[in-house]
This record gives C-alpha cells, structure tokens and sequence, in this order.
DNA sequence: CTGATATCTGATTATATGTTCAGATATCAA
DNA sequence: TTGATATCTGAACATATAATCAGATATCAG
C-alpha cells in the first residue's frame, strides 16, 4: 500500500507534510481537555453571559438582581446563566441573607477577558 | 414615584447597591463591542474548531488536508471552520499552488488558547 | 407560624449552528 | 484543451441551547 496515505483515525487523506503532521498528531490535546477548553469558551461565547462577567469584571462582585439592573437582563437569565458559569468554576457565590454575591472566580478568565477586549481593539478595521 | 425601582432598560427590579449598579452601568460595553467579544469566544467555542486551533498553535502552519490528517476532522469540516476564523481575523491564510496553508491570524488569540489551557490545567479539580 | 422577598429550578419553545452531502471552483500536469 | 487534485460552497438535516414562563426553594420580618 502506498505510504502517503493515511489509515489512522482519519479518512484516507493525502498528506502534504508527513513529519509536520506527525509533530501535530503527537501533541494534539486529549479529547477530554478539548472538550473541557470548548465548554469554557463557549461559556464566554454568549453576549448575556459575556454582559455579566465583564459587569463582574468591573464592579468585583454582584447580586441577582444587582447584575440584572446592571445590565438589563430578567433575573432569571440572570439565574440561568450564573448556574452555569458557577459550574464551570468561572464565578463563584456567596450568600448573604436572601442575596446571593457573585464574582469572578479565576484569575485566568479575568485574563482572558481582558486579552479578549485588547485583541478586539487592535483588530478593529483590520479584516474587510 | 420610589426611588429604589429602576425604570431605564431594565424591568421593574429593586437594586441592592445603587452605586455599584451605577458604575457597572457607566462601564458597560457598547452592544456591538459585546456582541464582537461573544463571536470571537464562540467561535474558539467548537471542540472541531478548537482542535484545528491548537493544532496550528504547535504546528505553525498547515493545509488543509494535513489538518484534516492531524485532527482525524474530514476536510469539509475543516474548510468550514477555517472560513469562520478567517473572516473573524483568527486564522489567515496563504496560498500555494493549489494548497491553502493556513495559520494563526493574531498574537492575543494565540494568548487566549495559552492562557485558557493553563486555566484548565490550574482549574482541573478544584470544583465538585 | 405566615407573608414577603430573592433566587432557583424544570419544561417548553424558538432559534442557532455543526455536520453531512453533492457539486462547484481553482490550480496544475500532460 | 482534458483530467486530476485541493479546496471551497450551498442546502438540508440534526442537534444544541438561550429565552420564557410557571412554580419551587430559601431566608428573613413580624
């Protein structure tokens, strides 16, 4: 069989550049990680959220009904959307009475919405 | 009228900490800005897209069918998602004959993949 | 306890979008 | 030119998911 096809878990593909792809191959991220990086960004990935956590990126911690005034979202949205992000480890929680604060729960997030909001910045005008 | 119900764009809901509302208020981002920062997230959001993404990050450069071969994703797939980064400015693209290589587009999304993966790293088993 | 408030939850609906397939375009070799 | 190859495109389908609504839970005041 001829040896510029490849018969992996890919289809049958014809390879430009072996070695390069060989080096891609062996440090492609685990599925798992993959899927665990997907769900992060995915996260972000909504304007609803991406409003909440840049309101909690300004103001350092917030209620429900705080961060629905803040930015205009039903409370509910509101409920929905910090359920999730609190399962991902992206916000955290903390009650007081009836209240529940929340805030950014990582310094790696807040570092990429900060890098986020500078890449879209200088790439502003770039691409047609 | 009460001076603790808020009428602008938010529904009829009470606030806690008026001034902190306030100040996250001042501090939004512009819908458009938001909507762009949400994109930009979605679109690293996509465990195919990803996957191509990192692959680019190690590898430097690739076409697509050496992407299609190191990802194990059918090349359809793969000019896909490359067409959603490219007129997103996150992948750019080079032609060769009658090969496309392609690459990362920018320095800050290279930063976004960097430091989310070491979120993930730092993040993995600290929540439930 | 009861009532009021703040938040949460589950189910439904509507929308968005990733995947697949068939075929189009573009480049090169002969 | 013709044929082969690499990539692209558009439409149909299937799935995921955000928004909405009704009602549940939890905390506090009285």
């Amino acid at each position: 069989m001829p040896d510029d096809v490849v018969g992996l878990d890919a289809c049958a593909t014809r390879v430009i550049d072996e070695p390069r792809v060989e080096a891609a191959r062996a440090q492609l991220l685990p599925e798992d990680e993959l899927n665990d990086l997907a769900q992060l960004f995915r996260l972000l990935g909504d304007a609803t959220r991406a409003r909440l956590l840049y309101a909690l990126l300004e103001a350092g911690e917030l209620c429900v009904c705080d961060l629905s005034a803040a930015t205009g979202t039903p409370e509910t949205n509101v409920s929905h959307a910090l359920r999730l992000l609190r399962t991902a480890g992206i916000v955290k929680a903390r009650r007081s009475g009836r209240m529940m604060f929340y805030s950014l729960d990582d310094a790696h997030v807040r570092m990429l919405l900060d890098i986020s909001r500078e890449h879209l910045r200088h790439a502003k005008g770039r691409h047609l």
